[in-house]
This record gives structure tokens, C-alpha cells and sequence, in this order.
DNA sequence: GCCGTTTTCGGCCCGACTGTTTTCAGTCG
């Protein structure tokens, strides 16, 4: 799979041409970037049926170069570029507050190539002689400096959801405040954000500007205007503010909802249409009138699409499936009748397997299943063929006490061979399958594809759990052939999980959406080790949603006698 | 460098805030 190699040397060309001043071309590249990012399939593989130049954005040019990488691993192109400017754009672009311009200068003037010329010239004060570049800016670089040296890039959705309950509510207080809404990559469900973003309507915005800079958590003020202003929380975590006024609400919204390219597109299509369309509202393109604003429903049918809910803004086709009125209609929270792949004190879980029943019942579950780990993962406390006996034993006690269906069930390794530690016959003999891999995770692609092909095709597997195995911020995706995992998959009736677990969102919606279009199912899973990862389920719901599944395409959503006939193998 | 129902040449999304500058460039979203 070399889509990620061509997706970074597409961009860090863009970077380099910006920093050459080339005009246009930088766009060209992202965009060419882009498209290859929003591929459900392996770039090669288009390449190989002769269908590269058919993908937007991608012309006789960028093909070609697209065309060198896959073959040779390498483009003669970048490698001439990065001599030219032998700066490490990568490392110093993360810097906030650092962008091209700046970092030119900083090396036509003093030679800074990377973060460590960087600190050193900010130590020795060198950066004041410059032009453009004053106190202010020394202070923004070090502090820069100091962030990315101390906070993750990211933050889990899961970790800035209470700050976002926390500041809609403290706003939501104060009687000057009309309306407070959340929008960015949050509202858009993203696995992870960079920051967080508030549009508010209020009549007396400075006061709401005071308000919020004044936050207990606000460590930092990095901007605070009439209209718009910036803070860092003591954790790290950026925090926008934007104060518009009601008539402006629906568009300032969408443009802060994103995503980028979604607005682009949306942008396009409106100037197609004689308007334009910017956070104010939309306008009249000639006579610059105000036509709408108020709410984003209006905006959407003025320029003749369906609603889009944020979750699908990825610019993947969403806006031209909403022209033909096309959108699926996305699950919610209350579709979901129950929570696969579960653990208990039966292995590394802190709750038995009643309370994790109880809890699931509580929360209105029509099911919950059990998914101890069987193995030899000896740091989870596997079940072995013993003690699965007891366990299942167990299970069937606690069915007895409890008003919700419990499925039984194990999470069990996939051997670096590709065999289960478990016969067919044994596993037939539990209501729900999920197979993972937990070992031997460093293994190149073709072998790791076709470890879990070899898994999936010759045992009685239900769900594949966690699929790339990924941690967000901590740990890489397996290297896996995910679109010939999927075509596995779907011949043998297998569900891809989607793992609600913070750190994990694995599948994330993007990839689930790819599964989809090849015509995959899915489970949502909690992988909950403790009754309160139950409620976590939510998280994966918005996955779900982003890779946009329908009742019909999440074994959660449907009736229990249907789930337990397909579930039989 | 890409793209096209105003097209094969001329355009490529748009505005707020900051700092250093004295009218605006750079950065961000």
C-alpha cells in the first residue's frame, strides 16, 4: 500500500513550491494529495487498470510522478527539490505560528534548516535583527517550541468532550449569551481534534470575549479581538471562540463545521450558482445581496442539496449524493440495541460478568456479548479450553439474573501463522466469534494480509476485531491490505469491527465507509474492560455515522432473532 | 498543475487577528 508515501511526497512538494513562491501549483499538489487520501483502495491498484488520470485532480503530470513512486519508491522530482531547499519543512511547519514565509526568511537570513538551527538562533536573540520579526514573535516561536515538545499532536475526542460540556455550559449561563454551539473537526465526530471551536450569539460580544478568556482552565490567551478570540487550556488543548450575529449563524456554522475541502466544494457549487458563499451568509454574486444565513438547512436547499449532516463533510461525494437526493439515512445513538466484544475478571476486565450485564441492562441494552480474551496473550489472562468450560458455565448463571440477552464468546488471538489456538468445532459451540491480532504485529504487508485472510477464510470468526490494530497518537495501523481484507470479509460473512474504545475509533469512519462501498457489514464494539466503558459505545456510533451506515449495514441495529441466525456458522 | 454546461485559456475560497509596520504581510482556520 503506497498511498501514505505518495500522500507525503505530494504534500511536502506543495510545501517546498509554496516556500518558492511558485503560484497555483502548491494547490495542484495538495488537492492531487487529497484525493489520493480519500481513496478506499490501494493507489497501485488504479494505476495497474489504467484509471489513475480518471481521479480528480490528478492530471497527465501528477500522474506520472504518482506513476514513478509506486514504481521505483522514490520521485527523481522531490528528491531535486529537496536540495533546493534543504529545509526540513515537516518538522518546522508544526510550529505554530510558523509558516512559509517565515520560514524562508529564516533561512535566506540565518540558514535555519530544522527545529534544533531554530532553538538556537531564538537563544542567541538572532531572530530580532530580521525584518518581520520582533519580540512578540520570539516569544510565539519558543512557546511553539515548548508545545509540540510537551503535548500530543491530537487529542482523543473522548478528551475534549468534557471541556466541551464544560464551556457550553458556563457560556450557556450567562444571560448576555443567546445561543452556544460547538463546530470543527468535534463536531464533525473526528476520532481525534486539534482544537475546539464555539460560534456564539450574543449582543454584547466583548463580554463574552471576557468571559472566555477568564475561564478557570485558560493557561493562555493567544488572541482575544471584538469578535474572535483564542485561548490554550492548562492541558494544552486550543479553544476558538467566534461571537456572529444571529442572521449569520447557519452560515458561520458550516464554515466552521468544515471541513476545508467540504466548504470548498460547497463554495464551487455556489459560485456555479450565482452566489457566494462565505461565514456571513450566502450572496447574491453580482449584487452582493444577502439571500441566506440563518440556519445551515437553508443554505444547503438554496443551492439544491439534501441536508448534510456533518459528520459525512469529508468531501467524499457527500455533495454530490446530496444533489441527487441520495444521503443514506445515518444510525443514532438509540438504533443501537446492544454492544459486542466485552471483558470480564475472566481476563483482563476489572468487572465480573454480571456487573457488565447488569450495567448493559441498565443502559437499555437488548444485548450484550462476551468476548474474554482466549490465547496466549499471558499479560490479559487468557482463557484457555478449561477454563472456557467454567466460564461458559458462568455465563449461562448469569443469564438467569438478568432481563437482556447474553451472548458467549471469545476474543481469541490470530497466530502469527494464521491459525486460531482454538478448534472449529469448540468455537461453533459459542454464540459470537471475535478474532484479533495482538502479536507479531510488525510483520510486512503481504504476510500480514495473509495471516488474516487465512484466519477469516478457514475458521468460524463472526467479527474481526480492531482491524488495523492502531492507537491513536501512540501506535501505527498493522500493515494490512485493508481492501483485500474487506473482499474476505464480505465472502464469508464477516463483520469488521468498529472499536468504540477511545484510543482505538479502529475502524475509523473513513475506512469504514471504504468497507461499505466494497460491500462490507459491521459490529460495533465496546471492548469495554470496566462498566464504565459501556457508555463508550456512543464513540463508535460516530464513526459509524462518518463511515455512513444505515440501520441495515451495523449488526447492532438489528432484531436479536436475525443477529443470532446470522451469528451461526 | 488541474480543470471546464460562461471553458482548451485563465482562474484557482475568503476573512479575522497579530505583530511590526506606518498601510500591510503572515498565519490560521
Amino acid at each position: 500500500m503506497k498511498n501514505d508515501l505518495v500522500i507525503k511526497i505530494l504534500n511536502n512538494i506543495a510545501d517546498i513550491l509554496e516556500l518558492q513562491d511558485v503560484p497555483f501549483k502548491p494547490i495542484a499538489y495538495r488537492k492531487a494529495a487529497q484525493t489520493i487520501e480519500s481513496l478506499s483502495e490501494d493507489v497501485e491498484e488504479i494505476y495497474i487498470r489504467g484509471e489513475l488520470l480518471n481521479l480528480p485532480s490528478i492530471g497527465e503530470h501528477i500522474g506520472r510522478k504518482i506513476e514513478e513512486i509506486i514504481k521505483t519508491g522514490k520521485l527523481q522530482y522531490y528528491e531535486e527539490l529537496k536540495k533546493e531547499v534543504p529545509i526540513d519543512l515537516e518538522e518546522l511547519g508544526r510550529i505554530p505560528f510558523l509558516g512559509p514565509k517565515k520560514i524562508k526568511i529564516l533561512y535566506q537570513e540565518l540558514k535555519i534548516k530544522n527545529l534544533k538551527d531554530l532553538e538556537k538562533a531564538l537563544q542567541e536573540h538572532k531572530l530580532l535583527r530580521l525584518k518581520g520579526f520582533g519580540e512578540e514573535t520570539e516569544k510565539t516561536l519558543l512557546k511553539g517550541i515548548e508545545f509540540l515538545k510537551t503535548n500530543p499532536q491530537r487529542f482523543l475526542y473522548a478528551q475534549a468532550l468534557p471541556y466541551v460540556t464544560k464551556i457550553q455550559e458556563l457560556l450557556r449561563k450567562q444571560s448576555f449569551v443567546h445561543k452556544v454551539e460547538v463546530a470543527g473537526s468535534f463536531r464533525r465526530g473526528k476520532e481525534t481534534v486539534g482544537d475546539l471551536d464555539f460560534l456564539v450569539i450574543s449582543s454584547e460580544p466583548s463580554k463574552v470575549m471576557q468571559v472566555f478568556t477568564t475561564m478557570p482552565d485558560v493557561k493562555d490567551i493567544l488572541a482575544k479581538g471584538e469578535t474572535k478570540s483564542s485561548v490554550r487550556l492548562s492541558n494544552g488543548l486550543q479553544v476558538d471562540l467566534r461571537v456572529v450575529a444571529d442572521k449569520e449563524f447557519g452560515s458561520a456554522m458550516n464554515y466552521f463545521i468544515g471541513s476545508k475541502e467540504h466548504n470548498v466544494e460547497l463554495r464551487k457549487l455556489a459560485l456555479s450558482k450565482g452566489y457566494t458563499l462565505s461565514e456571513y451568509g450566502l450572496f447574491k454574486l453580482k449584487s452582493k445581496k444577502w439571500v441566506v444565513g440563518r440556519t445551515e438547512n437553508e443554505i444547503y436547499q438554496k443551492l439544491g442539496l439534501q441536508s448534510i449532516e456533518p459528520e459525512l463533510r469529508e468531501n467524499t461525494g457527500e455533495i454530490a449524493t446530496a444533489q441527487k437526493n441520495k444521503l443514506p439515512k445515518l444510525i443514532t445513538n438509540k438504533d443501537i440495541k446492544g454492544i459486542f466484544h466485552n471483558h470480564s475478571t475472566w481476563s483482563d476486565g476489572h468487572n465480573s460478568l454480571f456487573e457488565m450485564a447488569q450495567k448493559a441492562e441498565q443502559l437499555g441494552f437488548k444485548f450484550i456479548s462476551f468476548n474474554d480474551h482466549y490465547g496466549s496473550m499471558a499479560i490479559a489472562n487468557p482463557l484457555n479450553e478449561k477454563r472456557l468450560v467454567q466460564y461458559l458455565k458462568e455465563i449461562e448463571k448469569v443469564r438467569k439474573k438478568v432481563n437482556l440477552r447474553v451472548f458467549s464468546g471469545v476474543e481469541i488471538d490470530i497466530m502469527k501463522d494464521g491459525t486460531l489456538p482454538l478448534s472449529s468445532s469448540k468455537l461453533k459451540e459459542l454464540d459470537v466469534v471475535i478474532a484479533s491480532v495482538h502479536m507479531a504485529t510488525k510483520m510486512p504487508e503481504m504476510e500480514m494480509t495473509a495471516r488474516v485472510c487465512s484466519a477469516l477464510e478457514n475458521y468460524p470468526i463472526n467479527i474481526l476485531g480492531h482491524p488495523t490494530d492502531r492507537l491513536l497518537n501512540e501506535r501505527e495501523p498493522l500493515a494490512l491490505n485493508l481492501d483485500k481484507i474487506f473482499e474476505v470479509a464480505k465472502r464469508n460473512k464477516i463483520f469488521m469491527e468498529i472499536n468504540s474504545s477511545p484510543g482505538r475509533m479502529d475502524l475509523d469512519g473513513l475506512k469504514v465507509k471504504a468497507g461499505l462501498k466494497v460491500g462490507c457489514q459491521f459490529a460495533l464494539s465496546t471492548d469495554g474492560h470496566d462498566i464504565n466503558h459501556l457508555p463508550a459505545y456512543v464513540y463508535g456510533v460516530l464513526s459509524a455515522r462518518r463511515g455512513w451506515l444505515e440501520k441495515k449495514d451495523l449488526l447492532n441495529c438489528w432484531d436479536l432473532q436475525k443477529i443470532e441466525k446470522v451469528m451461526k456458522k
